[in-house]
RNA sequence: GGUCCCGUGGUGCAGUUUGGAGUGCACGCCGGCCUGUCAAGCCGGAGGUCGCGGGUUCAAAUCCCGUCGGGACCGCCA
């Protein structure tokens, strides 16, 4: 006698030999059929897996097609000898069904479910129809593996006395970052919600509130361009934590980290090493430097200080060396030409070191005998390496060279794609200069939140950041996971004075502030605790540890590069009606707001 | 805003460089045969606005211009 569990006993792919002799009841879809005439074999997937049924009736099995939804009621009988399928957890078993009811019968699919080395599909085919996409094992997987992580960091945070809140989507616009989705407000036309970018004011204000510890698994919003690994909404898991110091946030990340990558079995020693902001971009050329490969930067500024070659004469000369790239042929090195040029750079410029130690190429013969003699030596190269070089700014040598970098490992193999390379970025600097270039000189008066404005200098900037901000330090730490910024946070301003101070380095005018943050200086008013928080990026972290190359793997509907959500269509235009009803096309009068 | 790549039966591709009949491959689909397969097999068949628009040409999937869609990257993303 068979218990039924809803329209089942059993699911399918649970069935053990265990069960051989009982009658089981599964639901399910059709895998394969594989139709023999006198005898059929369906492999029936449910969520669990996959297991065999055999149908002998003949008129039964025909009409079966792909993803038939199915109801079978049947006996768990054991293999013929020989016929055992050692690729399926269920091989040794099969279902010899007595009754086979169509729930539900499938058109003829877009694409094939069940994975064929032959037959890819595209990511738009995929997207377009993901609710069978998500049929596939591969795609499910990455799904239900983020389920898993919510809960890996949920136990974690409730564990340690966090208190899950969840902040509003509908909420204010405000003016620093990137571009706020905006929706309008049908009881004040002209008015409008934004959807936020990240709960950051909201996650302070719970701190003021005397919650102490907060988090949320919380959706995000930007109009800005997409990537591979950006969507218009994202997820964060959001933290933030009062009475704390530095560490304190960044133990907890780490455990929060860890509690994640021990789901794909891999266990991060900890404590996660720590660089600074500032030996991350002198060694590596970046801020999120990827660690699974040696290779650093060389600062050859004072090397080439008296140089006659023109391209040298900048304020930063940097090289980083190509192990083995002398042999690259002359429309590889012209490739690289493209590829910086791809990058706003004027080109790259390289030195061959020969197997004899000689140095060739055009950079070779354009500087001195003296700089030749030496430039191998204090490039760290050797025969049969290349030399690739980034002038001019600082930043944007730096930027180049560290870009060159992961070009190189890339092109060269020398990332062991197993290794998982762990790194916190901290002491980054509190502003940087706003829209600086190779040509504009700094110091233009305009400066900007290099994390955010509610940031905290660190203590010993503390008095001097106004007047230096140019070298003030942030309380600041992000973490790095394999050259991604996995996550990000800080311990924040909580004193009215020092946020005033900080808003006017940015130009933001003490009426400014008042407006758009007025109700956050206005809270800080009330006893606000110290404290701070971190914001770790969800998708990607999840993207990351499913393998996927995207993060769309990880969001149930992602939507394409130019926003559209290829299931819904959306965005859709609206009927007239709604126009009307929402106010889109009000007029706000034009000496209103500023 | 910019650079590059892609768009060909339902799916994934080849064909485009050098213009010549919608040509080919794999999977899927439909029909038939088939009692032990598991990417079942065998036989037969259907299925196309070569993204769209314009231009050049005797002739365009192929060349040119524009446009739409997808992807990667730069800018942007506090």
């Amino acid at each position: 006698m068979t218990t039924a569990v809803g329209l089942r006993t059993h699911r399918a792919g649970e069935l053990t030999e265990a069960s051989i002799g009982g009658e089981v009841i599964l639901c399910g879809w059709v895998a394969k059929r594989r139709d023999h005439g006198g005898v059929a074999f369906i492999d029936l997937r449910d969520a669990s897996g996959v297991v065999q049924v055999v149908i002998h009736d003949e008129a039964v099995a025909h009409p079966l097609r792909s993803e038939f939804c199915l109801r079978i009621i049947g006996t768990v009988t054991r293999r013929p000898e020989g016929n055992d399928n050692p690729n399926l957890a269920t091989g040794t078993i099969e279902v010899e069904a007595t009754t086979v009811e169509v729930l539900s019968e499938s058109a003829v699919l877009p694409f094939p479910i069940e994975e064929h080395e032959t037959t890819p599909v595209s990511d738009e085919v995929r997207y377009r129809y993901r609710y069978l996409d998500l049929r596939r094992a591969e795609s499910a997987a990455a799904i239900r593996l983020r389920s898993r992580v919510n809960q890996a960091a949920r136990e974690v945070l409730l564990g340690d006395g966090f208190v899950e809140v969840e902040t509003p989507t509908l909420t204010r616009s405000t003016p620093e970052g990137a571009r706020d989705f905006v929706v309008p407000a049908r009881l004040q036309p002209g008015s409008w919600y934004a959807l936020p970018q990240s709960p950051q004011l909201f996650k302070q204000l719970l701190m003021v509130s005397g919650l102490e510890r907060y988090f949320q698994i919380a959706r995000c919003y930007r109009d800005e361009d997409f990537r591979a690994d950006r969507q218009p909404e994202f997820t964060q898991l959001d933290v933030e934590m009062s009475f704390v110091v530095e560490d304190d946030v960044i133990a907890l990340g780490e455990r929060i980290v860890s509690a994640a990558w021990s789901l794909i079995g891999h266990e991060i020693p900890l404590p996660i090493p720590r660089i600074t902001y500032a030996e991350a971009m002198r060694r590596y050329g970046s801020d999120k430097p990827d660690l699974r490969f040696d290779l650093e930067l060389v600062d050859c500024t004072g090397y080439f200080a008296a140089t006659e070659f023109g391209v040298f004469q900048a304020p930063h000369v940097g090289a980083v060396v190509m192990p083995g790239g002398a042999s690259q042929t002359r429309k590889v090195l012209d490739s690289w030409q493209d590829w910086a040029k791809a990058r706003g750079a004027r080109g790259l410029a390289y030195v061959l070191v020969g197997d004899d130690g000689e140095l060739k190429g055009p950079v070779a013969k354009n500087i001195s005998d003296e700089e030749r003699a030496g430039l191998a030596a204090h490039c760290g190269a050797h025969p049969g390496d290349c030399i690739f070089f980034g002038a001019g700014t600082e930043r944007s040598a730096k930027a180049l060279l560290g870009a060159a970098r992961l070009e190189i490992a890339k092109r060269g193999g020398l990332i062991d794609e197993d290794a998982w390379a762990f790194t916190w970025v901290v002491d980054a600097p509190l502003f940087e200069p706003a829209g600086e270039t190779d040509d504009v000189a700094v110091g233009s008066g305009a400066w900007t939140a290099v994390h955010h404005a509610f940031t905290s200098p660190k203590p010993e900037s503390s008095d001097t950041f106004d007047t230096e901000p140019a070298s003030a330090l942030a309380y600041a730490y992000d973490i790095v996971c394999n050259g991604n910024e996995i996550g990000g946070g800080s311990i924040r301003i909580h004193r009215r004075d020092v946020q005033e101070r900080v808003f006017a380095v940015m130009g933001l005018s003490p009426e400014e502030a008042e407006e758009k943050f007025g109700f956050l200086l206005e809270a800080f008013k009330y006893g606000a605790p110290p404290h701070g928080g971190i914001a770790f990026g969800w998708d990607r972290i999840c993207a990351l540890l499913s393998g996927a190359s995207s993060i769309r793997e990880v969001i149930a509907f992602p939507k394409t590069g130019g926003g559209f959500d290829p299931l819904t269509s959306a965005p859709a235009p609206i009927t007239d009606a709604q126009r009307k009803e929402a106010g889109v096309d009000f007029v706000p009068d034009p000496a209103s707001p500023a």
